[in-house]
RNA sequence: GCGGCCAUAGCUCAGUUGGUUAGAGCACUUGAUUGUGAUUCAAGGGGUCGCGGGUUCGAGUCCCGUUGGCCGCCCCA
């Protein structure tokens, strides 16, 4: 086992490997489109500057940082939220509403490896910008749910909880609570599924006692699990916020549920998501089982491309992850056998048979047909050994017999029937035979 | 950053209380086979037993360290 290893945490992809993932980015890439929204790619190296300016200066011990040659302080890219900000805030002005935009992207984080997460791995990203309004969180969660539905997955294996920071900071607000205390008050929330009770232990070193009635309603209001006991909880106070936030609410659940898909999604303000820089609805998608980490996250996050110094750009998002999706997927079966064989594998008689095969062979592959032959001279026994191990489903015999009669022989591998067609009509015989136009 | 378990061929693994030249199955290459493929038979390549050190007459085996993997904690954009 002499040689290099490759660094913790990253993969290399053999080819089986390879096809796997692009299956999952296939799928992505499929659903984004039929939502009309557009790709986008960016650098993989980046402003430190870039991360610590959204994240603070915390960040930096999980980025792959470093100094590069002309001294610079650099970062490769833990997410793309920053980036496509850049992007679009630098173009604000030109770009036609609502902004719709997706990339498929690796992403490198300094952290320890551990199920469903890895050091490099690749998320796919969807944006909404320039639409203030729930219709852009009710056409995300309805691209989250086809980017997943899309592999064959259905409302038995993942959901999505979906929760509202701002409620949660106009029922604290409501409840007496300062600025800095709800964001406590939050962070307790976010853990509290995790640790239970031990949850609120940093608030209460922070902030000081909760007092038990206080507690009390914050741990009913995490355990919300539906629109009317929200609306139970919430109409009473009388806020005109909170009014018109339920409205809100109201055309997002309305809104998923006239496409049909009320079934993925779950009400839980229990979900609030770490970092505070999501300002109003949050969602996350689980597997049922809930035995992996999330599978997507996202929310809405309005002052982002204003913080990092452009227009006042509203803005939604979301990232789904490799890692965790092509988990679950193995777990129900719905990875896609490997298939690395040729469409059609040429047997060649000799050397001067190979010269009018490889004549032939050009224009069949030219059509786009994935075509192999072997390299060196070989008996036909052994020829078709390797057509029917390549996985062909035609063989094009190309020997001396036929060759002086002007024809090629197609051998159906799957059937074994052959038939004798002119060289002339070869592109057009294989590709009626595999179906193909 | 912290803790638990693990590491023998490309893969799955065997390897006796420490004892000669480290094995099997699968996979791979070649031959039996110069015009017809799933079988069969034969041969072959491939290992500094993750790496380094220690104990010992002798280490794949015991001890220490280290690297990597899996799992968990912290964190999770």
């Amino acid at each position: 086992m002499a040689g290099f290893q490759s660094l913790p945490g990253f993969r290399e992809f053999y080819p089986e490997d390879f096809s796997r993932r692009q299956h999952i980015f296939n799928g992505w890439r499929k659903s984004a489109n039929a939502f009309g929204f557009q790709e986008y790619d960016a650098p993989v190296l980046e402003p430190l500057e870039l991360y610590t300016t959204k994240s603070g200066d915390e960040i930096e011990g999980q980025l792959f940082s470093f100094t590069d040659k002309g001294d610079r302080q650099v970062s490769l890219r833990p997410e793309m939220t920053p980036t496509v900000c850049r992007m679009v805030g630098a173009k604000a002005g030109a770009l036609k509403r609502p902004i719709k935009w997706f990339s498929i992207a690796e992403f490198y984080r300094y952290e320890r490896a551990q199920k469903g997460r890895l050091r490099a791995f690749n998320q796919f990203n969807a944006d909404i910008f320039g639409e203030a309004g729930p219709e852009a969180e009710i056409e995300l969660i309805a691209l989250l749910i086809q980017c997943l539905g899309g592999f064959g997955l259905t409302k038995d294996d993942f959901y999505v909880r979906l929760s509202d920071r701002n409620l949660w900071f106009y029922y604290l607000e409501a409840l007496g609570f300062d600025e800095a205390q709800t964001r406590g008050i939050l962070s307790a929330v976010d853990r509290y599924e995790k640790m239970g009770d031990d949850a609120f232990k940093g608030y209460v070193e922070a902030h000081g006692a909760l007092a038990d009635d206080k507690k009390a309603k914050v741990l009913a209001f995490l355990k919300i699990k539906s629109l009317p006991e929200l609306e139970a909880t919430l109409t009473p106070l009388g806020s005109e916020k909170i009014t018109a936030r339920l409205t809100d609410w109201r055309k997002v659940l309305g809104g998923v549920a006239a496409m049909g898909l009320a079934d993925f999604i779950a009400v839980d303000l229990g979900v609030v998501r770490g970092l505070a820089y999501y300002t109003g609805f949050v969602f996350e998608a689980f597997d049922r089982k809930g035995d992996l980490r999330a599978l997507a996250g996202g929310g809405r996050y309005n002052d982002l491309v204003k913080k990092l110094g452009y227009a006042d750009l509203p803005a939604v998002g979301f990232a789904i992850g490799d890692v965790t999706t092509g988990l679950l997927l193995e777990q129900r079966g719905l990875t896609p056998a490997y298939v690395g064989g040729p469409d059609i594998y040429v047997v060649i008689g000799g050397e001067a048979e190979r010269r009018a095969a490889f004549a032939d062979i050009q224009v069949l592959r030219a059509e786009g047909l994935r075509v192999e032959y072997p390299f060196k001279d070989l008996a036909f026994g052994k020829q078709f050994k390797a057509a029917s191990e390549s996985g062909a489903k035609l063989a094009l015999i190309y020997g001396g017999d036929e060759l002086a009669k002007g024809v090629v022989k197609i051998r159906n591998l799957t059937d074994r029937s052959e038939r004798e067609v002119p060289r002339a009509e070869v592109l057009a015989e294989a590709q009626s035979a595999l179906g193909k136009p």
